[in-house]
RNA sequence: GCGCCUGUAGCUCAGUUGGAUAGAGCAACGGACUUCUAAUCCGUAGGUCGCAGGUUCGAAUCCUGCCAGGCGUACCA
């Protein structure tokens, strides 16, 4: 509706422009809202005003002139007028709306998806967190946050791979390592003292056990090295097995995991080093390497290579984002927990560096969640082994309420997560009142069938008989269903979705329980068949926005 | 100190990328189930949008400066 209306705009300015009414200039570009209020129309743009500078005219002439030149051949517009400071207010048809109405039905699992990125490749990176732990709440907020952009994503019409990176090298897997062979000894009897930096969560002492129980005491008979290596590796494959498993208990799955130490494997971090410092861009001091990152707008130079040798996190991470770039996606997306924001400058930076377009590379910082415990803080650390897993909270919640949950903010805004009001919440959460509209529907259309309504179909009567204010205001919001996902999509902000549905729930409960008025399934056939069209369209959406969150979709509650 | 994020109703948060009279949920108070499911609905009350300037037709939204909170500021990840 909101397209038709801006082809409409467009045209008239085109038309206007020619006729020599205004002046010409660059087409500016057409913005129309919703206004808040009713009596300000269904529709309304500020056009006029925004030109009124460039015209150097009043805005409320420009307004008339655009509105004289609007060809409205499909009686589309029952009333336009110039209100405020220059707005033009449109009022749409009322038999217009019904369209939308055929549009959800003829679309069905497609209404709301759009082409605004077709043919364009886009990659999202989220969760990534490193296989020395379980993930925790943190963990699956970016993970609802990450995968529902994928998905609205791809209803826009990209091409959306989502990835893990698996940091699976370096000094933390080595700790990882040390830790398992630690408690491994001490199940063999050796006392041991354990490491202030060792990871102290029981799931070590689990993974030891298996340790013994795959290989018994062989291990003693091994170096340090070897045994150590040998531990990390079962360990964090383990780790990462069970990662794998809460994730996909919370409904999120990856298109590719992607090693870290596969990069070390084929040499490439090793050759953007090199090639790096060829171009003098790392150079050496103090006996480390360093990346030039101040002259890409970081605030100092970052070590990539320390002085034993080692590289850092950030070495191969510019080598992770330049393969990035070179698996050709036209957009990469990287969803990181706030508390790394220290990083962005440093890594598009470096992807500048490389030569590559930075802004094609956008990082979403989702704030962190804040664990409390009836009102106290609970304090997390992978390291000392407490924290509340996100498998936890799934187990106890639910998948459906604590995706929801995480949905329902702005990633921006800090998350209070109280996991005594977890369990409360998990009856009074807003999912359900979400998704008791899809179970009430389904409920009315199963007693529909009982009563002979076979089917669901248009008939061009409907619009006498589905003429109330509150159901074209019903229809309405149905309309705005796809400006919601695309504006999601382009905002990258999936909360969006969230809120329309709790909106659009809202709206359906209030018409639903007004029974002497709304009932559906009555006496009269015409109009229920008519009312049932008008339900389902709305459930038809509930489940499409649902789905969108991989939450599901009830028939019964 | 510097950088990023945040400050909107008692609490938790939205606010259509600068629009017209700032909205929900929870909590509080008062109502509604012989009806297609009350996990619901209706109503009341609740606001100097952190503070102060600025930009303009117009600011919760943009700019500057303060104040407060969170996070970061490693040859950790």
């Amino acid at each position: 509706m909101k397209e038709r209306l801006g082809i409409l705009l467009e045209q008239a300015l085109g038309s206007a422009f020619s006729a020599g009414h205004l002046r010409s200039e660059t087409l500016p570009s057409i913005v129309l809202e919703t206004p808040r209020i009713a009596a300000h129309g269904d529709y309304s743009t500020n056009i006029a005003m925004t030109m009124a500078a460039g015209q150097k005219t009043a805005p409320q002439a420009i307004a008339k002139i655009i509105i004289d030149h609007i060809d409205d051949s499909e009686h589309l517009i029952s009333k336009t007028e110039i209100a405020g400071p220059g707005f033009i207010n449109f009022f749409i048809a009322q038999n217009k709306w019904y369209e939308i109405l055929k549009t959800v039905h003829d679309l069905g699992n497609a209404y709301g998806t759009s082409r605004i990125g077709v043919g364009k490749r886009v990659q999202v990176e989220f969760v990534s967190a490193n296989p020395t732990g379980p993930l925790h709440v943190g963990h699956g907020r970016c993970a609802a946050v990450g995968d529902t952009l994928a998905a609205i994503l791809k209803a826009t019409g990209y091409e959306v791979e989502k990835e893990y990176y698996v940091n699976d090298s370096g000094r933390q897997i080595k700790t990882l390592g040390q830790s398992v062979l630690l408690r491994y000894r001490e199940i063999l009897g050796e006392t041991i003292a354990f490491p202030a930096d060792g990871y102290r969560g029981d799931y070590i002492k689990d993974l030891a056990q298996e340790v013994v129980a795959n290989e018994g005491d062989r291990l003693q008979e091994l170096s340090d090295g070897e045994a150590v290596g040998l531990c990390a590796k079962f360990a964090a494959q383990e780790i990462l097995a069970g990662i794998r498993r809460d994730l996909e208990a919370f409904g999120v799955t990856f298109d590719e995991w992607f090693s870290e130490e596969s990069l070390y494997d084929s040499a490439a971090v090793e050759s953007v080093i090199q090639d790096l410092k060829n171009r003098d861009i790392i150079y050496e001091h103090d006996g480390a390497l360093w990346f030039r990152t101040q002259d890409f707008g970081d605030e100092k130079d970052r070590v990539v290579v320390r002085t034993n040798g080692v590289t850092t996190y950030f070495a191969s991470d510019i080598a992770y984002h330049k393969n990035k770039f070179e698996r050709r996606f036209d957009r990469i997306i990287d969803i990181w927990g706030a508390d790394h924001h220290g990083y962005v400058a440093r890594v598009s930076a470096s992807i500048e560096a490389l030569g590559y377009d930075k802004d094609q590379c956008q990082i979403i910082l989702v704030q962190l969640v804040n664990l409390l415990r009836d009102g106290k803080p609970v304090t997390m650390s992978t390291r000392e082994g407490e924290f509340v897993t996100l498998k936890e909270v799934v187990d106890e919640v639910g998948r459906d309420a604590s995706r929801f949950l995480f949905l329902l903010r702005h990633y921006d805004s800090p998350l209070d997560f109280d996991l005594g009001l977890a369990k409360k919440e998990s009856n009074e959460n807003p999912v359900y009142y979400v998704q008791y509209v899809h179970a009430r529907i389904s409920n009315i259309i199963r007693k529909a069938e009982e009563q002979g309504y076979k089917d669901i179909y248009w008939h061009e009567d409907f619009p006498g008989l589905i003429d109330l204010p509150e159901e074209i205001q019903l229809i309405k919001l149905m309309a705005r269903y796809p400006e919601v996902v695309t504006q999601s999509a382009l905002l990258m902000e999936p909360h969006r979705v969230a809120f329309y549905l709790r909106e659009l729930a809202a709206a359906f409960h209030a018409y639903y329980h007004d029974r002497s008025k709304h009932k559906v399934v009555s006496d009269e056939a015409r109009l229920s068949a008519a009312r049932l069209y008008l339900v389902s369209a709305i459930r038809i959406i509930i489940r499409n926005g649902l789905s969108l969150m991989a939450v599901s979709a009830p028939e019964n509650m």
